[in-house]
DNA sequence: ACGCCGAAGATACAATATATCATTGCCATT
DNA sequence: AATGGCAATGATATATTGTATCTTCGGCGT
């Protein structure tokens, strides 16, 4: 159960000081315009786009932030590892432990959009392997299961 | 090398007909329109999107085919196992083995935008085992890799 | 003060996807 | 032949997601 190297996990305020510091040892500034989307979407609880953040955003500072604004800082946060995208939903969601890289494996229900992810190094090994072997270099694993969580399984049978 | 089942690799005419057998057998017409689409994405030299095959069913037949109508089949395609979504690619491809069920593997070549598929009964397996293991049911596993394909490497380094 | 440069704003547009309603053609029943 | 049901397709509109380009702002070093 237990993964090989401890995950510290982070939340709310601890997860965005964590953020900060690993995203200024990257080299980039936390602006406050970051610092907001960040919050933003750390306080998703599903999957978000960038137009929903540039809406969450908007509404909580008054100020309107446009979508490209948005991407361009997801595109910096993906990067750094503080965010991932989730290819199947169009989507982004935060990076709970940003110290450690992982190829995430991420669920996703097509129910209720909530997303979990799960890491495993052995079988995202495994399909980097499988990549390798293709001759593919520079690899970006894409691991996700859409389906049904246990939660939207056990309303429906109620 | 061989995988464990054969798979009957097909192409051309070959595989239209392989399709078109598998497509009725799950009790679907196979209409012209449904047969200039599946003709197009299998000519495709890389995943296509619903509005290039929507330009190139309106460039061979005249006609002019509208955007909807091609998601529309190309939904029922992946339902009968016809096609394939890439996800990450936001595009289809075809698939050359309709006549058998399989979760695939897909490497995506970000330089030249080509895809290969693998099929690994075993990594896929251990993907939706994680999956059900989380209480997931209902499971549509997505496994792709982004990267860069062994030609376009060859290409760079020369 | 001046110029440089990265961040962010503004605007426009491209690409991808869905909703809705109308039309057509086929088939079964009458 | 008329009727009605039904699946496939057409037509149109619109929603959603993603980029490109140019401008403006603000910090920072000289």
């Amino acid at each position: 159960m237990a993964t090989a190297h401890d995950h510290r996990l982070h939340e709310g305020q601890s997860l965005a000081d964590a953020a900060q510091r690993a995203f200024e040892r990257a080299g980039e500034q936390w602006t406050p315009m970051r610092a907001e989307i960040f919050a933003a979407l750390s306080a998703a609880t599903k999957p978000a786009s960038a137009y929903d953040l540039a809406e969450a955003v908007s509404g909580s500072t008054g100020r309107r932030v446009a979508a490209n604004s948005v991407y361009r800082i997801l595109d910096v946060f993906v990067a750094a590892n503080l965010a991932r995208r989730v290819e199947s939903a169009n989507a982004y969601i935060v990076n709970a432990h940003p110290e450690c890289q992982h190829d995430c494996i991420f669920l996703v229900c097509d129910s209720c959009g909530q997303a979990s992810h799960v890491d495993d190094d052995a079988l995202t090994g495994s399909v980097r392997r499988a990549a390798e072997k293709a001759g593919f270099t520079n690899l970006r694993p894409v691991i996700e299961v859409r389906g049904c969580c246990a939660q939207c399984s056990e309303g429906d049978a109620a």
